[in-house]
DNA sequence: AATCTTTATCGTAATATTGCAATATTAAAC
DNA sequence: GTTTAATATTGCAATATTACGATAAAGATT
């Protein structure tokens, strides 16, 4: 196989899972991080920055994109990303859910 | 390719993306899910729940204890599964981090 | 319009992931 | 000790991901 039965969970655990994923590679993390710390956001900037090839950067952006956690925009010939604060504070979210879950939880088994 | 050049990033992203990796499944998020709304948490259980084969779930289980993420406990012979608590609480530290910035950035650009 | 710059896409090789049937392991129950 | 129950491991097929060289596309510059 290889392909994930997304089909038999919930949505929201298919949108988490996605976003995940998204960030489940340290070239696209390094590129958050990067976005985070510059006021431009230039494409070829970020190309500089990572370890890697050109095409191989486009493509973790794309993917950032497709998760829909980074927007890019058309500036003169070159590109302008960000980070989308919506899906960033969807993760928040989850994992503040979690997190209150956890501590209200009676057993501690482990 | 298809090998993850982990060496070229920073401790840091690395130990997100791990995290973020093994979150990028429905299966393992509905298996967080899961593990958050029953007080007990025995392994035949999860597999009760998912719509996968055992094999299959014990790899999902097994990747989320190798990324850290829960703990697994021998109970005679069935096995208890907790989340760890302080792994989430890396994840939450790092989207506070991230949207804080975010709001706290000057140019908006997209 | 020819050229340069910037980003995306294609093609492809190497590796990883997903999923499951079959089987192994280990502890409880009898 | 044999059987039952619960979980893990093995082996394998299908698919996905990662990475990059080569090339394309599209706007800027000359």
């Amino acid at each position: 196989m290889g392909a994930t039965k997304t089909d038999h969970f919930t949505d929201k655990q298919n949108a988490i899972a996605t976003l995940a994923k998204a960030l489940g590679h340290p070239a696209r993390v390094a590129i958050i991080d990067y976005l985070l710390k510059v006021d431009t956001c230039i494409c070829g900037d970020i190309v500089n920055e990572l370890p890697l090839a050109q095409p191989t950067v486009s493509q973790h952006l794309k993917e950032l994109k497709n998760a829909g956690l980074i927007k890019g925009e058309i500036e003169g010939n070159s590109i302008c990303y960000c980070i989308d604060e919506k899906v960033i504070q969807k993760l928040q979210a989850f994992f503040d859910n979690v997190s209150t879950k956890l501590k209200n939880k009676k057993t501690d088994c482990c």
